[in-house]
DNA sequence: ATATGGCGGGACAATTAATGTCCACCTATC
DNA sequence: GATAGGTGGACATTAATTGTCCCGCCATAT
């Protein structure tokens, strides 16, 4: 059945919230007894015109009852509401895990995809595919788009898709290089991006970690200058969220930092700084990319990650609050909220 | 899985078209490999346009992948394609059936619900109800239909739910009382139709059998001869269709007259009328109803019957070549095919 | 090397559907 | 018999869909 449901969301995104919409009005109906239109539009927040065509194709569809005195389910549409009802979890069932988890980090919206990321590729897939249509949604005209590395972030450009081009946005890397993969680069994921969908990118060729000096220096440079001013200008910040020892490995810290690290309680890694149980930074650095200042200045800040394995960090992220989004995993929700 | 699908069918009849639609973009560049999007929208029959908006939502989905040299199907377009075979053969199975049984008794349209109506009543009732949505999505203002009476009728009446009131259409049983339960009647179902619509109604109130000579008389009575010119210049005509045998018992026929009608061969019965294996009518007799000639000049004439019991009547009625719909089930449409 | 046919994507007027809003009239209930 | 709340009809306004053309591009055949 499972699959069923999973082809249909594929298959059939945008009437999903039209059946989601004659389920609400069917259940209104069934827990109510009768009720007349007006009633009903106003509990179930919709105008009354809008309800009113639903109604009929329902009505058509032999699903309810139309009297004077107003509007009951009929027979077979009370059954179909008792057997909608697992089917109806099984579609729309994470959405009260969403709501759990956005508001218990205060967050704007959270989209959570089934499964567990730390189990299969498969999962990882659509927690990419999952982000890249968050991104798709919000993204205007105009926007500049700083993206942040890992595997992650590169597997959501992969399967980034528009139904047409966007020309006037922006994708630029929102740190420098680190000594990782090419295909986990901030500077490839965004060029990825602007390749998939048309727009335009900016490179920024600065390793991450840089001392004062170098850094004083390499900002003289014009062209370096140009793209971290568009960097740090950015509306949106998409970024992964990784644990800190694994990160600190990757990056090569040094065993003094990563020592210091361990010293501070730092369990959580992104946007290139290092975070606390309780969401405070723990380690920052000068770099050529995106500040914390910018982050939290920045318009739209999302966040992805998935498996279990990354609970306790993305609540680590979370708690740190200048998140907007965050797109997840069932496994890791799950595990986030035993952190709150 | 069959579950969900019926659910589906129920709630989102309307959306039903879309997915069809999208999958057969889906199937064809399955098939085609890389096709260009004028290629494709005559292959398919769609206007380039309206091809192209469910295309940019296929795209948005990830499932297709656009280049210069056409479109192709992505990785998980393809095996979503491959995932839906049985999905969609379960959803539009019974249209091949359709299209068979169409063809070999040359008809308008064949409408095939699942099971067997022998077997359950729950079948009887979706034969009603798809027989009522039939009339319900040929029915034009003004139009005069006559209804037939029997059980499969009286569930089609039963079942019978519009959006929006018809004013201006008129019911009419098509042939006078017989002998039977009043639920089952011609005129109860004309009357129950029209309570359901908000359409007039007239009845007949007349037996069904009449002498010659008592039948001029009664012609004679200006409110009868209203009612019958109304009845004979009927659009539309719904019959049920019945075995001979059962038939000839219920209209409590004189033993004479069963063995003749066992001697002519006759097999299956409908508008009162009884039919041999080829179609021929080898029974009819004067009546204040519908006759032969008014059917024959009927804009629209539907059966509705089922059941595997009932397949060789049926295809015995549909050899005499006056329908232009039929409604029935899938054993006995398979039955009836043994018949052709 | 070059011509050409078919490609995707952009644009836009015309048409069709959806929507918000009012009102007439009906029916239970107090 | 008044009243509150119901349905169904109507319609101007707004939004989406649709048919149609055209442009520049690329792959292929010449």
């Amino acid at each position: 059945m499972r699959k069923i449901v999973d082809i249909q969301k594929k298959l059939l995104p945008d009437l999903l919230v039209v059946m989601e919409k004659r389920y609400d009005i069917l259940r209104w109906l069934y827990l109510s007894g009768t009720i007349g239109r007006r009633t009903l539009a106003t509990n179930l927040n919709m105008t009354e015109r809008v309800l009113r065509s639903e109604l009929e194709v329902l009505r058509a569809q032999g699903l309810l009852d139309t009297a004077a005195a107003g509007m009951t389910l009929s027979e077979s549409g009370r059954q179909l509401v008792e057997e909608m009802e697992p089917i109806v979890k099984e579609m729309f069932g994470l959405s009260d895990l969403e709501e759990t988890v956005r508001s218990a980090f205060g967050l704007k919206r959270v989209i959570i995809v089934p499964g567990d990321s730390d189990t299969s590729d498969h999962f990882k897939m659509e927690l990419g595919r999952a982000g890249s249509r968050v991104l798709r949604d919000i993204l205007s005209p105009g926007d500049v788009v700083a993206v942040m590395g890992g595997s992650t972030m590169a597997r959501m450009a992969a399967q980034f898709a528009i139904p047409s081009q966007l020309k006037d946005n922006w994708f630029v890397p929102a740190r420098g290089g680190l000594g990782e993969s090419v295909d986990y680069q901030a500077n490839t994921i965004a060029s990825e991006l602007a390749k998939r969908t048309g727009a335009r990118y900016r490179m920024l060729h600065v390793p991450d970690h840089l001392s004062e000096e170098a850094y004083q220096t390499i900002m003289q440079e014009p062209n370096v200058r140009e793209v971290v001013d568009m960097i740090r200008s950015a509306r949106i910040v998409v970024h992964g969220i990784g644990d800190a020892e694994t990160m600190a490995r990757r990056r090569k810290l040094v065993d003094e930092t990563k020592a210091e690290l361990v010293k501070d309680g730092a369990l959580a890694e992104a946007f290139g700084y290092y975070f606390d149980r309780n969401g405070k930074v723990v380690h920052r650095m000068a770099t050529a990319g995106l500040r914390l200042e910018d982050i939290e200045a920045a318009g739209m800040v999302i966040g992805i990650a998935g498996g279990r394995s990354k609970g306790e960090a993305i609540a680590s992220v979370m708690r740190f609050g200048h998140d907007d989004i965050l797109v997840t995993d069932e496994a890791a929700a799950i595990e986030a909220l035993r952190h709150v």
